[in-house]
DNA sequence: GTCTATATGAAGATAGAC
DNA sequence: GTCTATCTTCATATAGAC
């Protein structure tokens, strides 16, 4: 849900989602915001008193973003499967920086979840969000829990691609292992058709 | 490859180790590990000059510990599944960590790929290291390339795993999904015999 | 709203006494 | 080898002029 937010906060924000997944949120500094959108560091204090305000406006950002694309999905996509292999691709099209930076979601994640419980909790809602999207997705063949299970399978299947995608700089690693998913879905729902 | 090593080198890098797994690299500080080892900040100095230095050392620690390891489960498992399924079994091992802290060579590697090239390959060394012995296993029964394929889609489902049961704390997850993973082993190896 | 200047604290790292 | 004291740099954050 975006508040009513100024131009300069928008590109603040724009600025600090880059910075955070190129950097990391720690490592990020306030100099480095300044820096990238053109702004004082002081000037950057009247828009976010804190990271910690950063990081929760990037996060609602993020989550805008994330609730268009999968609607826009949906409008596209009549299938479970076109849908489920429309999430898969999302690392197809991100290569060229996922090799480098890994998964946004993710690695955000990972990160706070070492001492910042509260801050993860505010990261951990980009999970949430494909998570109850994949098991709407799933619902639609299959039992609630089960629904659940595969939901969680898929995303860890994706996000450990990355990992090791990440690890190697490995762009054919994403395609070979996305073709491989892709194929799991497939046969998945196969035999759930039956 | 370990140097010679004083006692109190070793119990430095014991804290370092565990530090860097709970904390990151780069929050960890020479104040936490003065602390967690009970020495003065100076005299920390005086074993380690530098941050970097201190990686070097906890990934040889690592890397020491890493190839023991597997070295007593080629004496302890006869069969490649056996051995396979010994890998897959670290997440259930290390549960109540993992849910916290994650993979200590999945996440150190994730954030020193971010804007630390030379960090990340001397972390690395770690995937490098499961993933040849992994291959190794797969030789066994499957061509070069195939094993290959198949050493990293596996440790790529193992960090995925992880990456999502830390998302979510969610010690079940792995649990449930360390099945999956070894069924899939089990009926791969299968197809493969036949 | 935007800036410069500054307060304050913590980090990595060193010097030198013991 | 171990310590305390200190240097320097950089971080978050604030104050106050424009």
């Amino acid at each position: 849900m975006a508040r009513e937010q100024s131009k300069q906060q928008q590109s603040i924000i724009q600025a600090v989602d880059r910075l955070i997944y190129e950097k990391g949120f720690n490592v990020m500094s306030f100099k480095d915001i300044a820096e990238a959108c053109g702004l004082s560091k002081g000037n950057l204090y009247y828009y976010f008193k804190t990271k910690d305000e950063l990081l929760k406006a990037v996060i609602d950002y993020r989550l805008d973003n994330m609730r268009n694309m999968l609607q826009a999905w949906e409008q596209q996509y009549p299938t479970v499967l076109e849908r489920l292999q429309r999430y898969v691709q999302i690392m197809i099209n991100e290569t060229s920086q996922v090799i480098y930076y890994g998964c946004p979601m993710g690695s955000l994640n990972i990160e706070l979840a070492k001492g910042q419980p509260e801050l993860q909790a505010i990261s951990r809602a980009q999970f949430d969000l494909f998570r109850s999207w994949l098991k709407k997705q799933f619902k639609q063949l299959l039992a609630d829990k089960a629904a659940e299970h595969y939901a969680m399978r898929l995303m860890a299947r994706t996000q450990g691609v990355v990992v090791i995608a990440q690890a190697y700089q490995d762009k054919r690693f994403i395609k070979r292992e996305a073709e491989e998913i892709n194929q799991w879905l497939v046969d998945l729902l196969d035999g759930l058709a039956k």
